[in-house]
DNA sequence: ATCAGCAACGAAAACGTTTTCGATACCGCC
DNA sequence: GGCGGTATCGAAAACGTTTTCGTTGCTGAT
């Protein structure tokens, strides 16, 4: 039920926001006068700060954060950069928003990944943008290359391999990785799979090495062929299930590096027939909420997303106090549903 | 684990990120031509445009958003402006990002609420500080005031009160709170209460009236004892729940214009030893996480909160390309889960 | 009466980019 | 050789704000 009110088209670009000099002419003044009344500097009548700070409301001005933060350094707003605004973002925001809210930090969340072909780099090109006028430091979500030389503090959350020279925040993968391992080893599983994450990413390196460890601590045999490359998503693991299922001696349980993952063994197992735990266990990562719906729910393990966001906030405002840079890991939590049992007989 | 990577106090303040001019005399031309060359302008020879094109991945320059979009006056950046990253927000979000990938357009969600005191009027503050230069238009997410006389495209989600001449995007509360009411009339109550939201919002006036609308449809009286204000807030909600029990004729069912207030009647119903659904029926709106893991699972009117971005996006859009205001609704869906059965004996 | 001191205010520069417009050089053609 | 036309480039203004610094005018002390 489209409105006619009234308005015709290029109705807005006519229209300029009230500026500076128009408060300045309104108030008599001028406008360095008005920014010093803005920003309570020392050095102006009180008669006179009543008159600008009247013609403020009048006009109902605002100053323009462009500008603004154009001639000065600081603008006291941190960016989060992402490439885009998936669950796993969100859910790390809504921690860092919870910490920061009453602190006097705005936040400003900027997606800069136009296109695919032009996303390699998009952290690179979202800090050069915003930084050192716009936003004083950085939250960078999930990048896929080593960030260096920028002008403002920046917490890399989720970071790509080899960056521990820098201000880092992420869920435990190794130790949660394990503890999931562990888990199917004492439900007696003997014969575990492993479909594995983006090798590129640190994540699922970690999360590899967490399922190794877990099967050498309980001296139990390691099996290359055992292991295939889901890439984190669920058609990649369709494929990867398939051939796990196809061996001559197929696994009993299957750790999968996400949930993601996990769904395309669920896939899986439906077209064949297999009961989920009965025939085949199966554990993911990450706690989607897609994992509660499914049938049966799935195990898996739970990030804090809240508590990296929260870590990450608290990182980064050390670091503008003039802190050093640090390595956070962040505890996670198995979530025993129903996906996981005992091995078939 | 602090990692002393031999960085001092104050490192980032000193260094300034590369500017327009550092690639002119890089490639021994004026900053006019550089700019021509990024932005694919006519009139600069190949050979110069190769010359500047290796000193800008020499030097790595990336255009400063502030600099160049205070000059511009579009900036192809749709800005998100909301009081909070709250759950409601971050869906809509996540929404309106999968909707507005590859389609040209970047995304910046600024959260512009710093503390409660100035909490009020956020919203044209940040138009303010935002419009005009830094974004091209903006969605809103649950305003509280009014918003008029802005220089750019404003679509308004979950719009406050009387605001039906401008753009706006909502759950269809009204159909929603009438299929809730419904339900509980199918299951056969015929005392039901109602704990309403904020009375000042407009999706909860709407969600009353839906309750009313299902009552007078099915020939039920309306019992005003019976519809009390909870705010959506589950405190509030449980001074609401208890007033209601305590009744001489008590409701065997309540409907709760949010589902924090229903957790609110849950804990009443915990503190009071009542069973639900056997000895009370509740249902909620929103069709939050936290309703999932209640025991019983909340029975509630999920909102299509995705849907909800996707649509802003759309319109806003289409508002840029000359099109008019529309007002659109979205439809709701029962969640029939736990805590909602038939009228004990 | 003179002057140091200080409070109040404004002129102007600066931030980094884009865009207009004028200047220059070069081309082909008469 | 002169000239109109075109291609290429740079000087400078503009965007809206903040900040420095100089100017003005007043107060109070000598």
């Amino acid at each position: 039920m489209p409105v006619p009110d009234g308005v015709a088209n290029g109705q807005f670009t006519s229209q300029r926001g009230v500026t500076i000099h128009d408060v300045a002419r309104e108030a008599g003044v001028s406008p360095a006068t008005v920014s010093k009344v803005m920003n309570n500097r020392y050095g102006v009548a009180s008669a006179t700060q009543a008159r600008v700070k009247a013609a403020v409301t009048k006009l109902g001005y605002e100053a323009s954060l462009v500008a603004s933060s154009m001639r000065r350094s600081s603008s006291n707003t941190i960016g989060v950069l992402l490439a885009g605004f998936d669950p796993f973002a969100t859910e790390v925001i809504k921690g860092i928003s919870a910490e920061a809210v009453g602190k006097g930090y705005e936040l400003l969340a900027y997606s800069g990944a136009i296109a695919d072909e032009r996303a390699v780099g998009w952290e690179h090109r979202s800090i050069q943008r915003l930084g050192g006028s716009l936003i004083d430091a950085a939250i960078v979500m999930t990048p896929t290359i080593r960030i260096s030389g920028t002008a403002i503090p920046i917490v890399t959350v989720d970071p790509p391999a080899g960056l521990t020279d820098s201000a880092t925040i992420a869920s435990d993968n190794l130790a949660g990785a394990r503890e999931a391992t562990k888990h199917l080893i004492d439900l007696g599983h003997v014969r575990i799979a492993h479909i594995r994450g983006r090798t590129d990413l640190l994540s699922a390196q970690l999360r590899e090495q967490g399922y190794v460890q877990a099967l050498a601590e309980a001296r139990l045999p390691y099996d290359p062929s055992l292991t295939l490359t889901g890439a984190y998503r669920r058609d990649w693991a369709v494929d990867c299930a398939r051939k796990l299922l196809d061996l001559p001696y197929p696994p009993t349980a299957i750790f999968c590096a996400n949930d993601w993952s996990a769904l395309g063994v669920y896939d899986v197992c439906a077209e064949r027939g297999l009961r989920i735990p009965e025939d085949l266990s199966v554990i993911g990562f990450d706690d989607i909420p897609e994992g509660h719906v499914l049938a049966p729910p799935l195990t898996t393990i739970a990030q804090n997303l809240p508590e990296i966001g929260a870590d990450a906030f608290r990182l980064i405002r050390s670091m503008l106090d003039g802190g050093g840079s640090d390595n956070i890991t962040v505890a996670t939590t198995l979530m025993h549903r129903g996906s996981t049992g005992p091995v078939p007989a």
